[in-house]
DNA sequence: ACAAAAGTGTTGTGCGTACACCCATGC
DNA sequence: GCATGGGTGTACGCACAACACTTTTGT
C-alpha cells in the first residue's frame, strides 16, 4: 500500500440505518436498545462501523443483514453527519442510509433477539445522539421518493389492495387522501396489474388484489418517462425544503 | 480520550467541493489541475482531508477558503462517495459539497495561483476519480434548490437585471425560458425590489436593476410559506429522479 | 432609420381537487 | 336488513404554457 496521504487524520466512520416498515396501517421504524456504551440501554438506530474492505453501500447492506437477515433490500444513502460532539464516545462520522422492508418478511424473532422493535413514527421515543435528526431527514426523503419512484411497493407484499396502498401513502404523508383521486392517479400510471382475486381481510366485500409490474416500469423508465405517484400538490416542494 | 471503538477501522475522509459560478452568461465550475500524486496534472475538484478537530461543514468551508479566500459562502452537503477503488492512491471516503459563489467576488489572481480555472459546465473535461459523477449530482441538486430556494442570487451581484437572472436560470436548466412567464413568476414572489437605476451593459435601452430582499424572504419563510422559483413544469421531478 | 434588447397581457387547457352514491358481503 | 368498507364519475378553478407587439436608445 502506498502512503500518499499518510500525514492526514483518519476517522471512525459509522453507518446508521433508518429502517422503515408498514404494519397495522402505520409507518414504523425498526429501532433497538443499545447494548454497549456509550448510551447503553437507549433507543437507537441500527448501526455499525465501516470496514476497510467494503464500500459504503456494501457496509450498509451488511449491517442491515446482521439485524434483519434480509438481503436485496431497497436502500439509499441519505446524508452524512459529522459534528464533533455527535457521538460522545469518540469522534465518529456517521453516514446514514434508509431502507424499506416488508415487515412480514422480517423475521420478528431475529429482531427480538437483537432487542429490536417496530415503533410507529407517530410516537417515537427520543433517540441517541443525532439519530432523531436522521429520522427527520429520512422521512422527508421517503416522501420525495414515494412520489417519484414506485417504492411504496417495497413496503407491501407482492399482492396488495388499493385500500392498502392508499393507507401506506397516507401513513407516509400523515394526511388523508381522497379515494377516487388516489385510485385514478395510481391506476393511470398503467403499472398495476389487477389480479382476479380478492383480499377479504379488510372488509366483507373484499378488495381486489394488484401486483406492481416492475418489468413494465423499468422499460418505460429507461425510455426516460417520468412517472409520478403524487398524491397531493406541493408535497414534493415541502419535502425538498426539509432535506 | 476513551476507546470504546478502538477495535474498529479508521479511514481517510476527503471533502470535495463543487464550486459553481455564473459568468459570461454561462454556468461554470471552478476546477484545478492536481499538483500531487496520484493523478498529478489532471483536472479535479477542489478538495482536502477532514481534520480531527472540525465538523464536516467546517472542513468544507476551510477548504473552500483556502482556494478562493472567500467566507460566508452558500454551501450544502451533497453526497458521500466511498467505493473501494475510487481513489487509486489509498482507500478514501469523500464527502462532496457544492458551493455557489459570485465570480466577481472571487479573486481570480488567487485562483490562478492555485492553478484553478473557471470552466463552463457545457464543456467540461474528464475529471479524476469519481468527480464527474459528483458534478452530475451537484447539478441535479442545484436545479432542485434553484426552484425552491432563492439561491440564484448567490451567483449574481447584489444588483442584477431580470434578463441576467433569466439567463442564469436558463444556464442552470440548459433550456430557454419564456421572458414574460419568467418575469411574472419571479416578480409575483414579491421578493425583488426594483431599483431606480439601469444597467446599460447588455443593451442600448438598458434594463432596470433589482435587489433580492433577503429580510423579507426569511420573514415569510419562517412563517412556513413555500416560495417557488419554478420556471418549467416537471423540472423538479426530473432533478429529483437524478439525485 | 434601423438594429437590438427590454418590457408588457391575454387566452386556452390540462391537472389537481372536491364531492356523493351504489355495491357486495358477513353477520 | 343493516353495517362496513370497496368501488365509481363529474364539474370547477387555477396555474402553467403559448404567444406578438411596443419602447428605448445607440449607432
Amino acid at each position: 500500500m502506498s502512503n500518499y496521504y499518510s500525514s492526514e487524520d483518519k476517522h471512525f466512520v459509522a453507518l446508521d440505518c433508518i429502517i422503515f416498515g408498514f404494519d397495522e396501517g402505520e409507518l414504523k421504524l425498526l429501532l433497538l436498545k443499545r447494548k454497549f456504551e456509550p448510551a447503553l440501554g437507549k433507543w437507537s438506530l441500527m448501526g455499525g462501523f465501516l470496514k476497510n474492505n467494503e464500500s459504503l453501500d456494501d457496509g450498509a447492506r451488511r449491517i442491515l443483514y446482521q439485524l434483519t437477515g434480509l438481503k436485496d433490500i431497497f436502500m439509499e444513502q441519505l446524508y452524512s453527519f459529522g459534528d464533533l460532539s455527535r457521538d460522545p464516545g469518540e469522534r465518529t462520522i456517521s453516514i446514514a442510509y434508509f431502507a424499506l422492508i416488508k415487515v412480514s418478511d422480517n423475521d420478528k424473532k431475529l429482531a427480538k433477539d437483537h432487542g429490536a422493535q417496530w415503533l410507529s413514527i407517530k410516537d417515537l421515543p427520543d433517540l441517541i445522539f443525532d439519530h432523531s435528526q436522521m429520522v427527520k431527514k429520512a422521512l422527508a426523503k421517503l416522501r420525495i421518493r414515494s412520489e417519484l419512484k414506485p417504492i411504496g411497493f417495497e413496503l407491501l407484499n407482492e399482492k396488495f389492495t388499493l385500500p392498502q396502498l392508499q393507507a401506506l401513502y397516507e401513513a407516509i404523508h400523515l394526511e388523508p387522501l381522497d379515494k377516487r383521486n388516489f385510485r385514478k392517479k395510481i391506476l393511470e400510471t398503467g403499472l398495476l396489474d389487477k389480479i382476479n382475486e380478492k383480499d377479504r381481510a379488510g372488509s366483507k366485500k373484499g378488495a381486489f388484489l394488484y401486483r406492481f409490474n416492475r418489468i413494465r416500469y423499468e422499460k418505460y423508465a429507461e425510455m426516460g418517462f417520468n412517472f409520478q405517484f403524487k398524491v397531493r400538490r406541493n408535497q414534493l416542494i415541502k419535502a425538498n425544503n426539509e432535506i
